[in-house]
RNA sequence: GGGCGGUUAGCUCAGUUGGCUAGAGCGCCACGUUGACAUCGUGGAGGUCACAAGUUCGAGUCUUGUACCGCCCA
């Protein structure tokens, strides 16, 4: 092994073994013996990556989680399966492929439809296998022999076969509405891929003339879509206007006549009053309309300008008629004044520019009854949120649903399965086929014989990927995928799409086939940059995710993201972290790199070879009180961390991990192994051997779904039985051995006596090469530590041959105290350290040092002096704990016992 | 306006059935290259857990309110 860690001489490599070995695969899990007989299998499909985009840091994290519960839930014994793919992402890949025909001049329009889809397909195959190659260098353990692609032939038909059930249950329709409207796009989009701004605009107060003379004052914030007004709206009660309810005023420019309304929706109290009400391009005068079945007026062309409603503003952009309007109107004599107007504008979230409403046919779906369902299957506890918080939201959106526009005016993607008679007759269909049968049905003529034109629009992206848990699987299709594989197990994204992705495919799964399609929901946060901004490309603060695997190494990266927050909370991605993420790795590595020399280090020159781990444990009395004292650890941390995958804790359990393996296992446990494997006792040294290799083996495993690669590397630089799991990543999850307290106890102990002494030594500034005296009155520890004497030796740098261990001062034949100069440790009830120092001990400083010990232990006493006087304490507080503060008591008055009179 | 979060050491954050004498990493101070590791080791300083009230033997943890910050929805 290298002496440093360097991720970039293996990974590449350990996954590329990993594959071809088809470690990914279930089938391999299966033949190779490493599941449980009876194991429930567990199951991800992966959130679908933008087919022709790039891995951002999004994607790192997902990966990063999903992966750490598939490898998880493997070495569990649980068959696993990951399902990887990658969606069409309709406008995104149609406009970049756009932006390419723009730099030759030419257009989709120009183009056609069929050389546009044709060029697009040839994009996807030029490009569509990046993001896959940046997935695996995250170290992804995902079937790539299941991958999918939302266009495929099968998921097609998946979408065809949903499409039309939705149809033929009433759940799909085409209507006129009130939609948002993507200029730029030329495309509806639905409510929620708008993004409210706040924004500064400006309020217009103008006179609306009336018939018959006399005008109304009203205010608005878009002064084009005067010339699509049906009405003026007034509140009943407003005495100001009560005089003109039921007139007619006359539509500025255009002397349009329109009725003046009164109704209750009306806000007195903002702007003028009074309301101008444009049912064809606002949500809000659009239900008015509709109440007081006012004419609708669409007064805008698909590309944003005006059309032969505006009269004579028609063929102007929007904004530019607002400007014009304002000016003829001013030049009119109707302008009263304009001021500052703060106010939410709708974005388009894909491209960014203001979203118009206006009719609009459209398809729709009809979401009551499948959020109903949905509703109801969150209720039964079939679907359940991590982090819990998530169901409130989740049911807030459900409970306040709107039907679903599902068309998009595009051409890249599922094209709509519904085609039109000549009479304009809509027939969906599976295929053309079926569509042409039901047409020949309705019209009662040979099919051949029909013209039929299908609907030239495509679904939104989502639709498809609302499929996505069981057309992955082979889903219309009763496949055997399906069958074992289907409900999935846990959905794992961000919070940002619980409503366009996770919502939706609880809402499809239920409906196409009865079930929930995953049980568990788990939401992660947002990687924020290192001032907590949502990383974007167009902020220039996104951090290629490929660019911190070059410099930090992919488990470096892994470990940061799994261990930097907490479920659902966002986190903040800074390069400390990730360095301490790859310090650790190097900790490891080196850990790694010194029990691979121990282990080769055999006395007799044979080769090592792990005994099992029972076999151990019966042989307590060959294990020094450090092997028992590691082995109580190990078994603690392994079900500690056990339950905390249990409890989706992914962060907690590394973080428990990465204590473990630096403070426990490296910093205490090998230092203290040191002296039996140099100690010249063969045997002592074996056992040491086979517990080194237990809890390392261990700690390898339980690190492994968080830092794949240095893991698999390092274990397969260890000697293994001859049973083994052929790699680190489709071996067992180790169970937990029995715990020690009474090792955890001692060597509490001598941990403090040598954290003492330590402190004695670095306050007295004694050399570190300096080897010190010391004196131990251990009471009823005596005998105990004197077991220990070597390991206290190597820890606290002590001259052995000046190293007195005894029950009292009269054990090594001393009477009474030490008279020389000295410092004292306090370690634990009765155990004194007294370091006789001549020369290096500064009576003033051990005075300072030995005061304030003395506070500290006065101060406990005190505290727990009054806590149990408290007889509702003793009283109500469970056992348990009254015992260990009396305990704590005794100690601290012991503390104080042996401190006072030293001061 | 409605809903949901957050506020713990200089910084970034843990702390999930209330028992905490409140932790970690970084940063800081002191010392140090002992044959796994300076991507390191040893020791140390540093916090009235936003504020107020309540429940409880006991509250960082539960309840209510307040302030500030953030997100989602209208």
């Amino acid at each position: 092994m290298a002496k440093a860690y360097d991720p970039h001489a293996f990974e590449a490599a350990v996954y590329d073994w990993w594959e071809q070995s088809g470690y990914f695969r279930p089938e391999a899990q299966e033949a190779l013996g490493q599941t449980e007989p009876d194991a429930k299998p567990f199951v991800i499909s992966m959130p679908p990556p933008n087919v022709t985009g790039q891995l951002h840091t999004g994607h790192a994290l997902t990966a990063s989680m999903e992966d750490l519960m598939v490898r998880h839930h493997r070495l569990r014994g649980r068959p696993t399966l990951w399902v990887p793919g990658t969606d069409h992402a309709g406008i995104a890949t149609q406009s970049v492929v756009e932006r390419v025909l723009s730099q030759n001049g030419e257009t989709r329009q120009s183009l056609g439809r069929e050389a546009f889809v044709e060029m697009v397909w040839d994009y996807k195959a030029e490009f569509g296998d990046i993001i896959n190659r940046q997935h695996r260098r995250l170290g992804v353990s995902c079937d790539w022999t299941r991958e999918r692609f939302t266009l495929d032939e099968g998921l097609s038909r998946a979408v065809a076969e949903c499409f039309v059930r939705l149809y033929d249950d009433g759940l799909i329709y085409r209507g006129l509405y009130l939609v948002n409207w993507d200029c730029q796009l030329q495309s509806v989009v639905s409510d929620i891929e708008v993004e409210y701004h706040e924004t500064t605009g400006t309020l217009y107060t103008f006179t609306y003339p009336l018939e018959g003379g006399g005008s109304i004052p009203v205010a608005t914030s878009r002064p084009e879509t005067i010339l699509g007004d049906t009405a003026v709206a007034v509140h009943p009660d407003d005495p100001r206007y009560a005089a003109v309810i039921g007139r007619t005023a006359l539509v500025p420019m255009l002397d349009r006549p329109i009725p003046v309304i009164a109704d209750p929706y009306v806000d007195i109290a903002f702007g003028t009053g009074a309301l101008k009400v444009t049912p064809g391009h606002d949500p809000n005068d659009y239900v008015l309309g509709q109440k007081h079945a006012l004419e609708q007026i669409n007064i805008l062309n698909p590309d944003g300008t005006l059309n032969g409603n505006a009269g004579p503003y028609a063929g102007l952009d929007r904004l530019e008629a607002r400007k014009r309007i304002w000016a003829d109107m001013d030049a009119a004599g109707l302008v009263v004044g304009t001021k500052p107007l703060q106010h939410a504008v709708g974005h388009s979230q894909r491209s960014g520019t203001i979203v118009e409403p206006m009719l609009s046919t459209q398809w729709f779906v009809k979401m009551g009854p499948l959020a109903e369902a949905a509703i109801a299957s969150v209720n039964r506890g079939d679907v359940q949120f991590v982090p819990e918080r998530f169901t409130k939201e989740f049911h807030h959106w459900m409970e306040n649903i709107r039907d679903w526009v599902i068309s998009r005016q595009l051409w890249w993607g599922h094209r709509i399965p519904v085609w039109y008679g000549l009479d304009g007759t809509a027939f969906a269909g599976r295929d053309e086929t079926e569509a042409r049968a039901r047409a020949s049905a309705h019209y009662g003529t040979a099919g051949s014989d029909i013209v039929l034109t299908q609907d030239s629009d495509v679904l939104d992206t989502w639709f498809s990927s609302g499929l996505w848990p069981f057309s992955t699987l082979g889903w219309p299709d009763e496949t055997d995928d399906l069958k074992k594989w289907y409900p999935t197990t846990v959905l794992e994204t961000g919070y940002d799409i619980l409503f366009f992705w996770v919502a939706r495919m609880v809402m499809m799964g239920l409906a196409m086939t009865g079930k929930a399609p995953f049980e568990v929901v788990y939401l992660h946060g947002l990687v924020r940059d290192a001032s907590g901004r949502k990383m974007s490309k167009s902020l220039g603060n996104a951090r290629d995710p490929l660019e911190l695997i070059d410099q930090f190494g992919c488990d470096a990266l892994r470990f940061t993201l799994a261990t930097g927050s907490t479920p659902g909370v966002d986190m903040k991605l800074t390069d400390e972290r990730l360095t301490d993420s790859r310090n650790f790795a190097n900790k490891l590595w080196n850990v790694g790199r010194f029990i691979q020399g121990i282990l080769g280090q055999d006395a007799s020159g044979a080769d090592f070879t792990p005994l099992p781990l029972g076999n151990l444990e019966t042989r307590w009395s060959e294990l020094s009180l450090a092997d028992r004292w590691i082995l109580s650890r190990a078994s603690d941390v392994t079900v500690s961390v056990t339950r905390l995958f249990d409890a989706y804790q992914f962060g907690e359990a590394g973080r428990q991990l990465y204590e473990f393996t630096w403070h426990e296992l490296a910093d205490w446990y090998l230092e203290a192994a040191k002296v039996r494997l140099y100690g010249g006792d063969d045997g002592a040294a074996a056992a040491t051997r086979q517990v080194i290799w237990h809890v390392f083996d261990r700690a390898l495993t339980l690190l492994h779904p968080f830092m794949p690669y240095v893991t698999e590397v390092i274990w397969g630089h260890l000697p293994h039985p001859a049973d083994s799991a052929p790699a680190l990543m489709i071996s067992r999850w180790p169970t937990h051995g029995a715990r020690d307290e009474a090792a955890e106890a001692d060597f509490g102990l001598v941990q403090a006596i040598v954290k003492g002494i330590r402190n004695v030594r670095a306050e007295h500034d004694v050399e570190p090469g300096h080897k010190v005296a010391a004196t131990i009155q251990a009471g009823k520890h005596a005998a105990m530590l004197a077991t220990q004497a070597a390991e206290i030796v190597g820890l606290a740098r002590i001259d052995p041959a000046q190293l007195v261990i005894g029950a009292g001062w009269d054990v090594d034949g001393t009477a009474a105290e030490p008279a020389e100069a000295h410092a004292t440790v306090v370690a634990a009830e009765g155990v004194t350290v007294w370091l006789p120092m001549a020369g290096l001990v500064d009576a003033d400083k051990e005075r300072e040092r030995l005061t304030a010990e003395l506070a500290q232990a006065e101060a406990d006493v005190a505290r727990l002096t009054a806590m149990l006087a408290n007889a509702s304490f003793v009283e109500r507080a469970p056992e348990a704990v009254v015992r260990r503060e009396r305990e704590r008591l005794a100690e601290a008055e012991g503390r104080v016992g042996a401190l006072t009179g030293r001061v």
